[in-house]
DNA sequence: TATTGTGAAGTCATTCACAGCA
DNA sequence: TGCTGTGAATGACTTCACAATA
């Protein structure tokens, strides 16, 4: 790997007491934040555009209008990297992207499973999103015969039955599940089993897996929810403060 | 300066010091945090695969593990709908669920507009998390001519440029962008000025809107780019734990 | 007795404000 | 002069632990 250690910054700080004395190493070194995480895609996918456009250097503030966040949690977040900026000018694009690119660990391309060739699936196989940056969907499987032999795109559906195989013949890191909600959890243990730990799931149900695997839920109606629950409290809101004059 | 992330939640504090003693109280009151709201979804999910089962009570416990939370933070979020549950039983199933719903806004169904009949806009409109609880999918929207006009599931893909007359049309509350990237902020531009308030985007961009109007994203790219992250870092550690001898 | 509901403590994340540096 | 990087303050969420109670 590519796990170099020639930064010469001497204090990261490591939460090395609050753990016992023999944790793996993996655990104490990095210490990025999960939302952190959770927001250096949207960086890196600024900076992208930025390069395309052929701007050098960015701006905290700028970037974070471009990504939609406060100027503060960017320095703060790309702090966790290290020191990438320049004092009075701003980041380097092409260099920050390729920190954050490598603190993501988008340094080698990902084969992608798909398993449920259904509307879902088949979108997602196609979808631009995962074509870019480190990803490539290398299998689509379904259960139904129908469906099974069927190309889309440039992949030709393959049985489920055959899952195994597909992973290890395409050495998949990450599973996507989007198969109805009672297929999932045994395609998810499937996917365990075949060695997968990272799996992204649509269906809507909870999924159970050993320690060491990370899923990740995309729930459309969860989300679809939130935006009830928040235009619910909007609409009187509103009504309320429409008589009593604008509200500053 | 809009400074709104994918899981914003526009004004969850009511500036109540503002208006003086005679704004309603109960627009006020309520004050569910935004992790808590993320989650009701989900018990509710829950508690109908309950009902169904015939279940009729559930204590904080199962319910935790049937939705993949902890205990406490079942016991902590519903406390938030005021005492409903019974010292020593648990929680009546069908009165939780009641209760979760009403919390939620989800009294009435609410109509949604998705526009992008590419694969993904055409699988949403499809998929079963869209039509049931509350929203029903009400038009399907494109720019292309040639999409135009083609059923897609009960409906038929009507022009982009009909944007406002079926937002009025068919009262739609919610807009569902799927377009790609580019055309995304003039879509949502549109729908805003068509009085939709609450927008979940599939595009991967920022999108800028006026204050009171709630975005989510959902965004492929950045979920899988996390999933990528945590793989990078669990490779070089199992190695060092099968060394060790890894428990499970 | 079994389970809820909740103070209190702990953990994590955001925001402020400014020293330090190019 | 302008902008980064970061201590310190604040705020949000989770977890603990147990008193209250059907």
């Amino acid at each position: 790997m590519t796990e170099r250690r020639s930064e010469g910054s001497a204090e990261k700080r490591v939460p090395a007491a609050a753990f016992g004395a023999d944790v793996p190493e993996r655990l104490l070194l990095p210490g990025v934040p999960d939302a952190t995480v959770a927001r250096l895609p949207v960086y890196l996918r600024v900076l992208g555009a930025l390069s395309d456009r052929g701007t050098r250097t960015v701006s905290s503030d700028e970037l974070a209008g471009l990504a939609g966040v406060g100027s503060a949690v960017v320095r703060r977040d790309l702090s966790h990297l290290g020191p990438t900026g320049t004092r009075g000018v701003g980041y380097d694009v092409e260099a920050l992207a390729e920190r954050v690119s490598h603190m993501l660990g988008l340094t080698h391309e990902r084969a992608v499973v798909i398993v449920g060739a259904g509307n879902l699936g088949s979108a997602l196989a196609g979808y631009a999103g995962f074509g870019s940056r480190g990803f490539r969907v290398s299998a689509l499987l379904d259960t139904d015969p129908a469906v099974v032999g069927t190309p889309v795109g440039d992949l030709v559906v393959e049985d489920v039955a055959a899952l195994e195989q597909v992973v290890a013949r395409t050495g998949a890191a990450i599973g996507v599940i989007t198969t109805p909600g009672p297929a999932a959890q045994s395609v998810c243990d499937r996917l365990v089993d075949a060695g997968i730990a990272s799996i992204l799931s649509f269906a809507p149900t909870t999924l159970s897996v050993p320690d060491g695997v990370d899923v990740r839920r995309v729930d459309l109606s969860v989300e679809l929810a939130i935006l009830a629950f928040h235009d619910s409290r909007r609409l009187p809101a509103e009504l309320g403060l429409a008589a009593a004059g604008d509200a500053s």
